[in-house]
This record gives C-alpha cells, structure tokens and sequence, in this order.
DNA sequence: GCTTTCGGTTGTATAGTACAACGAGTACTT
DNA sequence: AAGTACTCGTTGTACTATACAACCGAAAGC
C-alpha cells in the first residue's frame, strides 16, 4: 500500500469515522462483558483518579466532557463502593480530593488486566510496527479531539 | 519510528485500549454537538438501514450487539420521527423490514456530512499515507472484534 | 462587607440499554 | 394435521449515564 495508489483523503476519513463509531457503538457492552463489575464509565474515572493522585471532581469532569452533576454522582457511586475516598483539602473546604482505597486499586487493576487481555487477544497476529503505529495514530487523533478547537479568544 | 527501536507491543496495546476507550467516551457528546438532531445509536441505525436497503430488526440487533428491545424500540423512535418506514415482509409476516424515508435519507445525509467533516477538521493536517494506514487499521481491528471468540462448539 | 466566582450536590428529565414475559407467525416432527 | 419448538418483534420494568438548572457553602475580588 506504501507504494502504489493510495485512497483519496476523504474516502480514509469516511472509513476512519465509520470504524471509530462503530468501536464506540460496541464500548460500552464490551466493557460489561470483560469488567462487570466496574462499568466502563466508572472504570475510566477510577483509572484517571489513581494516575493523577489527588485530583479533584472538577478536573475530571473537565477532562471527559462531563457535567459536574454526572461527576458527583459517579464519584458518589464509586465511593459508596468503597473503591474511592472523598478527603476535604486542607487549604480550600469546597474541594474534594479524590484518592482510590486499596479495594479501588485492587479493582482497578484486576479490570485492566482483563481489559488488556481482551485487546491483546484481538491484536495478537499484530505486527509490532504495526501496534506501535496505531497506538501513534490514535493517541495523534486523540489529542487533536482534546485541543477541539482553537477558538480565537474574544478581546 | 519505523527504522528504530519500537516500543514493547504491550505497550503499544496499552495505549491502544487506552485511546480506544477516550474516544468511545467522548463519541456521544461529540455526537450531540456534531449533529443534534440525530443521536449517535440513531445515526448509526438509520446508516445502517440506508445502506442494507431492506434490512430486518434482528440483522441490526446482531450486528450490534443490541437487544433485540433496544433496536425495536429505536427504530420505533425512528419511525415516529419520520425516518425509516416499518413494511411487514410479504413471505414471512414476523419480520419487519426497514426503509428509510425521504426525510430519513434527508437528515441521514446531513449528518453524515456534518459528522465527516468535524473528523476532516481532526484531520486535516494528516498526510494522505497515515489517513489510509490508520483507516486500514481500524477496519482490520474492528473485523477482528466482530469475530470476537472463534468459540469451539461444545458439540 | 458585599458580590461574584468556584466546587459540589440534588432535583428532574431524557436516552440508551438489558432482561423477562409475552404474542403472533413459522418450521419441524410425528 | 396437530403439537411442539423456534423466531421476530413488542411491552413492562428497571437501571446507568447523562445534562441542565437550582441551589449551598466556601473562597476571592473589589
């Protein structure tokens, strides 16, 4: 494919929102099937959680695109599961700061690994520079997602 | 990348279920801003049906991996909305085959266009070899998650 | 000090989903 | 031909994820 004719630009980006809509279609089933007891949304918040330590309900929700009201809840959710400790920061009484209990670490981890098997096991025949590719691509299309657009500020 | 050292591929999957899962989670909202008329599974069943001219409930259910009440009753928001029209199968009168409307395959269209064009904006500085590389990738990820188990049959 | 802003919760509403029970139609078996 | 079993679809019920709006308490700015 290096070589040769390559695809028109536009017929790439077509297959690529179709393929990427179609892995979100499946997400949320898939992440029931491998991880049922940490739903998918609760199981990225966690993982956020126990990367940043001590981040606060705000920056997720700044993060995912989320109302803060859906934050507090799923964090309410997580903590009534014993998987997340809400702790008053010391120099400013509105935040809470989140940190994962032993059982959030547990959970977590115990999820990741299905996780990771569960895409291993499809990307098994994979070439290594192919791997390494992908994972390049999205994490490219990804952080243009995150920086959506370059809004000229106003004044 | 490509002449070098390349990451370990667990890594390369690490990172891969990690983005994979980013974009599964934004895909909704992103939907409700690209095209508000349209939500994210609606726009993906009624492309559907447009495109398997005279497709059954069930063939959607399967594909995916929807019970088969979620699907009877999208397409019954469908059909309320004017989208897709229900016509009881001449040979087998259970099934129901799907057409879309004119107004569906109207809205359909406009979707689509505002849809490919929020990902050409993503895209746009994306050289035409990485847009083939990364589509061919999802297509083959994703032709691998449709297979998912090759289940030895208990016989 | 008063007002504004910020972090968070709660009330309410909606979409999307599953599971279970069911109804109607078709196919298989004897 | 009758009876059983399977299939397609709908409906009842429940739950998760989500948003928006209203609110409360704490902090910051004037």
């Amino acid at each position: 494919m290096t070589g040769g004719a390559q695809p028109p630009r536009e017929a790439s980006v077509d297959v690529i929102q179709r393929e990427l809509t179609a892995f979100a279609r499946r997400a949320r089933a898939a992440a029931a099937r491998v991880h049922p007891e940490l739903p998918l949304v609760s199981y990225t918040l966690l993982a956020h959680i126990e990367e940043q330590r001590g981040c606060r309900a705000t920056d997720l929700a700044a993060h995912y695109f989320l109302d803060k009201s859906t934050v507090s809840r799923q964090v309410a959710g997580l903590e009534k599961l014993g998987f997340v400790e809400r702790r008053p920061a010391p120099d400013d009484h509105r935040v809470h700061v989140l940190h994962p209990t032993e059982a959030g670490t547990k959970v977590l981890a115990a999820a990741q690994t299905n996780r990771l098997a569960a895409f291993e096991e499809r990307l098994e025949d994979w070439p290594a520079e192919d791997l390494a590719r992908f994972a390049a691509y999205l994490l490219r299309y990804n952080a243009a997602a995150t920086n959506p657009a370059p809004v000229p500020p106003p004044s």
